[in-house]
Order: structure tokens, then sequence, then C-alpha cells
DNA sequence: ATTTTATCAGTAAAAAAATATTGATTGGAG
DNA sequence: CTCCAATCAATATTTTTTTACTGATAAAAT
């Protein structure tokens, strides 16, 4: 396969979750305008999709194997390799992350936490060690981690990213609300949780203005 | 302002949050070179992607003005009006949401929690009020909400959807990694935690083949 | 066995988005 | 006051992505 589109990456897992879904349902094939409907796409682009990334294709009539996609798009998507993370901020999300369980459904792991609170330091939270800060300088490189996660309050989010990169760290995935700085090697994905709903909430009223809710009330 | 191009409004919020930031350091223009150096973007594009939200337009050699160019992106987000929304699951993930302070400065508010465990029903969390989950018939029209959150476990994602749906909810951001089936009128925003993480690790695997990582440690 | 229908794959056309180019405008330097 | 460098705006070009079309294939129906 050469390089998939960027808009297509995007859409991949979109396709992962509902052949799952439909997997687990016992079904063992899938057509793409079956696929398209559902997920209120464009049939023929389903099909360009897959075909990005599976190069097993299809049947007329039957459409596409269910066990072959999901392991096609397991591979495209990088969720056969395991992959360690840290997070630094244990406070109400990084606990929720922390002891969240789909990850490791994904070959992703959070080894370890850290924090400057002194009265969780030490504790663990879902099996995961809390560690002080400062001990991320020691412990990324002899981890071997090359993925941070940033849960902590706005006002520190660009100190602990700037230590995280010192610490050897790649990969930053920031849930403060500010804009990082970083050398130009590092990557870094934001998760504005407000904008998300925000921009939902954005959508929701484009449609509602374009008018096509049922009931009369708005 | 006529239609926004779907990418350009998905890069809004970056420009948001780094204005901001930006602002906050007490600077009052800001020019489109800088902004594309700082979040890699092309130069031409930045300043084609705020032409098409502020219509107010730069100053040669000053650049933009900050304040003016966030009330537009607030506008055009619609940051600007207050936006209510419910949430069902009081878990671990439901309370961080419940807890996070970060909505309020988006205009969006979480206004009530439901769940079925009878031990959380009736407290508060962070203010906001734990509801049996059957209320959600009876609360969602009375409250006028449209937009309802779901942190409840895989199985249990599909039945509350529709349970939501039948509430008179035109919004769903959906927590939970499955497909949910619904209406067409229905908004769906799915927010894969594990999936969003697997992919930023493959990116970075990606990045690191294609061989920019600085020093030898791999 | 032949026809029908659903579906796939590959190519072509259209639309959308990103990037490059050119000329205009403005604040400051000489 | 004139020139220069920075930056904007508008138009043009290229690239990417989406959609449309055509013919092929295979299961099911006649």
């Amino acid at each position: 396969m050469d390089t998939i589109p960027k808009q297509t990456l995007m859409r991949l897992p979109n396709y992962y979750n509902f052949i799952k879904g439909l997997q687990n349902s016992g079904i063992r094939n899938i057509s793409s305008p079956a696929i398209a409907k559902e997920l209120n796409l464009n049939e023929v682009q389903v099909r360009k999709d897959l075909a990005a990334v599976s190069q097993i294709g299809g049947k007329p009539k039957m459409g596409f194997d269910i066990g072959e996609l999901l392991n096609s798009l397991e591979h495209c998507l990088g969720y056969d390799n395991v992959n360690d993370a840290v997070l630094v901020g244990a406070g109400q999300l990084g606990r929720a992350l922390l002891t969240y369980k789909g990850f490791e459904t994904y070959g992703m792991r959070i080894i370890a936490a850290f924090d400057t609170d002194e009265g969780i330091i030490g504790t663990e939270i879902s099996g995961k060690r809390v560690f002080p800060a400062d001990s991320l300088f020691d412990l990324c490189p002899r981890l071997k981690v090359h993925i941070g996660i940033i849960t902590v309050q706005d006002s520190c989010a660009q100190g602990v990213c700037d230590k995280l990169v010192k610490s050897g760290i790649l990969a930053v995935w920031n849930f403060a609300p500010v804009h990082l700085t970083v050398p130009d090697h590092i990557l870094v994905r934001n998760e504005n949780m407000a904008v998300s709903l925000a921009v939902l909430s954005k959508h929701l009223k484009e449609k509602m203005i374009s008018g096509d809710v049922p009931e009369g009330e708005v």
C-alpha cells in the first residue's frame, strides 16, 4: 500500500468501530453500500478507502470479509503494536484516563503517572503507580516511553511539556486548552474537550438553521 | 460570511487557542506568517482562513488585531451562545467531565447527570445533581436540552442513545467505543480515546520511519 | 443454463483545498 | 519625503479528494 490519503486515514477509525460492532453480532460480510448508508458516506468512497488499506478486495454480491477487513484496519492503524505512554497530572481527568479500559483493546498502555501533589505520589491508580513529577527525567528514558499525556492545569501545561520533551518524549497528547510550543520534531495532538463540545453544538445549530428538525420543538 | 470550508472550520480551534494565549501575554497584533510558523501551516492558508471568519482583515506590517480576531472566532465557533448538555453515566470519565472547568470558557454547560447506580443517584458532582436514568424522558424536554453526552459502558451505549433520542436530544457526544445507530436527523460525534491515542502513536511511528528523530535513542 | 441483480474495480470527471504568484498597502528607516 | 521591507488581498495554478461512470463478476432466481 502506498501512502494513504489523510482524509481517508481520518475515516478509518469510524470504519473500524462500525465493523467491529458487526463482528460482535456474528455477521461475516459487509458491502460498501451498507457501510456507506450507516456512516453517511458515499458508496464509492467507502470502497476506495477500503481498497487503500486492504488490497484483498471484496466480492460482488457478498461484499467484504469482516475479519479480513478488521485485520487490515488494525494493521493500518497500528493497533497491533504495543505502545506505552506516561501521564502527567493525576487529577480527575488523569484518573479517568488511567482507569479507562479501552486502551488495551488498541494495544495502548499507560504505564505510569506523574504528579506534584505529595498526597497522591506513591499511591496507585488502577494499578499504575504515581511518581513525583521530577522523576520524569529519570524514568522516561529508562522505560523507553515516547508518548506523554498532559492532563494538568492550563498554567502548568507548557512547563510539563518542556519537561516531557527533555525526557525524550516524542509525541504529546495534550488535554490542556492551551497552545504548546515545542521543537519541530515533536508531535502534538490537542484534545480540547470544551472545543469539541462547542463544535458539536455549532454543528447542531447549523443543522437546525438549515431546517431539518422533525418535531416543532426547538 | 458565506459557508466556511469544513477543513477551515477544523483549524479554527487551533487558531483560537493559540491567539487566546497571545492575548494573555498582552500582545495586540499577530501576522499570518507568524501564526503559520507556530502552527506549522501555510502562511496563505492562514490568511484565507482568517479572511473567511473575520472580514475586517489585517493591515500590512501590523498583521491582525487579536481582540478582533478572537471575537470573530468566538462568534464563528458559536462560543458566544450558552449551550446546555446532559451527561449519562457518572463513572470515572463522566465525573471527570462534570468536574472539568474548561467548558464554561466556551459557553458550554453540563447541567445534569444521569445514572442507574442507586448509590450515586441523588448525590451531587461538582454542583450537578445525578438523576435516575429514567427521568431523562421527563427532564430533557423540560430543560430544553439538545445535547447528550454518553459516558456509559460499551454495552449500554446504544440503549442510552435510544433513550436520549426519545427524550428529544438532537446531538450526541459519544465516548463509548461503539458505533451508534441513530435516526438521520441526529448528530453523532464519536470520541474514542483509545483510537485517538493509537492514531497519535501511529503518526509517531511514521515520523520515526521517515527518519527525523534527532538523538540516536529510539 | 440463462438471466437478473447486487456489487466490485478501475478510469474519468468534478469539486474542493492547498499552494504559489502578483500587485497593492502601510509603517518605519534613511 | 522617498524608499524599503513586511504583510495583506486577490487571482491563478497545482494538488488532493470526492463523486460519477463504465464494464466485469459472482451469487441468486428463473
